[in-house]
DNA sequence: CGGCTTTGACCAGCGC
DNA sequence: GCGCTGGTCAAAGCCG
């Protein structure tokens, strides 16, 4: 993936942009599974849609809708990624997540500057004898970075593990502040930032960095199943598997919760017991994750 | 008491 | 060199 924008003509669809992005198929893959897959029946009931990927991905409360999120592996940032200045129901998501990190802001420059600033803190902030050659290599081995765009009244969303504030700054031309969490699980240096859409408020701009060593927090708030899938992005992003969405499933109703009470929302289990929305992931994972199941 | 949030201070990069 | 800005630190306070 390069700097392609891909459209999408429901703002659902983003969510299985990310699931490509995330697994880091190569876009052979991607073709070769067939987007054809996910379209099956996604305009049939794009609310049903969107409240189960809401669920699966364990994103955002029961308010808010995961509509956009993109992710960065390598440099490749300064895409085209004017997520909120589209029309409610059309989303660009691009594999850049410099905009959608910094609305408005000037990409190249400022991504470089913090990843430097960032780079020379991590290694040693007191030390100032740093070896430049070493932090230029350095620069080049970049964190994947993710970013959700959800719309949510809360700013933290669930993710699954457990993520400790360890600084607020305000931004820039907004008057909303942005959050900076530290993964608290020793030797775990995932970082994520959280703000709000300067042009949408209502959307909270979450930033994933960095890969968890660990697996996922048990007994915690919060969805396992977007836990489990976030996790097996960042700790092995080909582990992706159709067990991992039959997982997400089972977690929402279709058997007993593997990882205790941790369903912020108890009565989304009573939505999926019911069985359509099973039907409805289905036809989100098509075949690639299902068809071996039965 | 441990874990977490808050918040002012500090640092580094960049533009002028 | 100076000011601006983003990112981080760390002390203090809060909370269960």
């Amino acid at each position: 993936m390069s700097n392609e924008t891909k459209d999408f003509y429901n703002y659902q669809y983003p969510s299985s942009f990310s699931l490509y992005e995330m697994m880091n198929l190569p876009s052979s893959a991607q073709s070769s599974y067939g987007n054809n897959g996910f379209d099956h029946g996604l305009h049939s009931s794009p609310g049903a849609h969107d409240s189960l990927l809401q669920k699966t991905f364990g994103l955002s409360p029961p308010s808010s809708e995961v509509f956009n999120s993109s992710i960065d592996q390598e440099s490749n940032r300064c895409a085209t990624n004017d997520v909120t200045g589209e029309t409610p129901t059309r989303v660009s998501a691009s594999s850049s997540s410099s905009e959608a990190d910094h609305p408005g802001e000037d990409c190249g420059k400022s991504q470089r500057k913090r990843e430097l600033a960032e780079d020379g803190r991590e290694e040693n902030r007191s030390s100032k004898t740093v070896n430049k050659t070493k932090k230029k290599e350095e620069e080049k081995e970049r964190e994947p970075r993710v970013s959700f765009m959800t719309k949510s009244e809360v700013d933290h969303l669930e993710d699954g593990y457990r993520w400790r504030k360890y600084g607020q700054k305000a931004v820039k031309n907004s008057p909303y502040p942005r959050s900076y969490y530290r993964c608290t699980t020793q030797k775990c240096n995932v970082k994520k930032r959280v703000e709000r859409s300067l042009q949408d408020p209502t959307v909270v701009i979450t930033t994933y960095e960095g890969q968890h060593n660990h697996p996922i927090p048990t007994n915690l708030r919060g969805s396992s199943a977007a836990a489990a899938m976030y996790s097996a992005n960042f700790m092995n992003p080909r582990s992706l598997t159709h067990d991992m969405f039959r997982t997400a499933a089972l977690d929402y109703g279709y058997g007993q919760s593997g990882y205790g009470n941790v369903n912020a929302n108890p009565s989304s289990h009573q939505e999926y017991r019911q069985g359509s929305e099973y039907e409805l992931l289905k036809d989100i994972f098509p075949s690639i994750f299902f068809k071996q199941e039965h």
